[in-house]
DNA sequence: GTGTGTGCAAAAGGTTTGCAAGAAA
DNA sequence: TTTCTTGCAAACCTTTTGCACACAC
């Protein structure tokens, strides 16, 4: 269990005022032993199940973003139904299950080095994304 | 400049049939040197613009579609704004610039092999992508 | 007090759907 | 004539926006 005086300083930090929400947000996100994936709705439903609170869809989005731009979370691309969200921030990539939707985390042993050259002489690399794609052997992959 | 007799013989092979407007998509995305990349809105205004054709936006999605169900396209994961198709069907990765939204291909010499296990026993692999995110040297990276 | 953050509802943007009319086989 | 395709509008879903109110400092 971590506690809130311990999010609080987290978001002090990076200029982020501790508002009531925001630290409920902290808790679905960052109070848990394993890293995770999430969509915008699936932690509006957790606040509001889970912790028994109120909160603004607007509010939500608000702060996952904000959260995103001082790094607390990564944006994963998938398709372009809705936005995937992932509380590991290490560099990593992923499988995603088609036929659950599931997106599972690669580890080393799952995937080699990816080497890029960068040829772009006044552009730098922000991020390098691998995502791949899984499904039944017997389904056709439409 | 592809005869429309090719692209019915085309779609003919693959059970969908040629309509007049599968044949104007033909010309606008497979009569030209180089594949490309677009979104469902530039083909849209593309029929409409130079080819002067009217064409309603529903047949345009349900077209792509299933160009995209016959591997005549692939589709590119980028962000939920909206989805990208590609005209190049063969294994390639993609670098998108943050700056001007837009989407390059790589090429042998930009991206070594990517190794990947299976590790699921009851599952292949579709498809591996690669999506290298760049922008200006001097902007950050939000 | 000042500046941020929140909540609500409305709007926006991309995509899908239902159904009647039209075209291909 | 049967089946597939198109077009239109409405519906849908996710995401963004505007603005008044509330909260953090």
């Amino acid at each position: 269990m971590i506690k809130n005086e311990e999010f609080i300083e987290k978001l002090r930090a990076t200029d982020l005022r501790p508002t009531k929400q925001r630290l409920k947000i902290c808790q679905i996100l960052f109070n848990r032993d394993k890293t995770f994936h999430f969509t915008i709705n699936d932690l509006a439903k957790d606040i509001r199940e889970k912790l028994n609170a109120k909160i603004s869809l607007a509010t939500v989005y608000n702060t996952v973003h904000a959260f995103k731009k001082k790094g607390y979370l990564k944006e994963i691309s998938i398709n372009s139904d809705k936005s995937y969200f992932d509380t590991n921030t290490s560099i990593h990539h992923h499988f995603y299950d088609e036929d659950t939707n599931e997106l599972i985390d690669c580890n080393e042993n799952d995937i080699g080095a990816i080497n890029v050259k960068n040829n772009f002489t006044d552009k730098k690399i922000n991020s390098i994304e691998v995502l791949i794609k899984i499904a039944s052997d017997n389904q056709n992959q439409n």
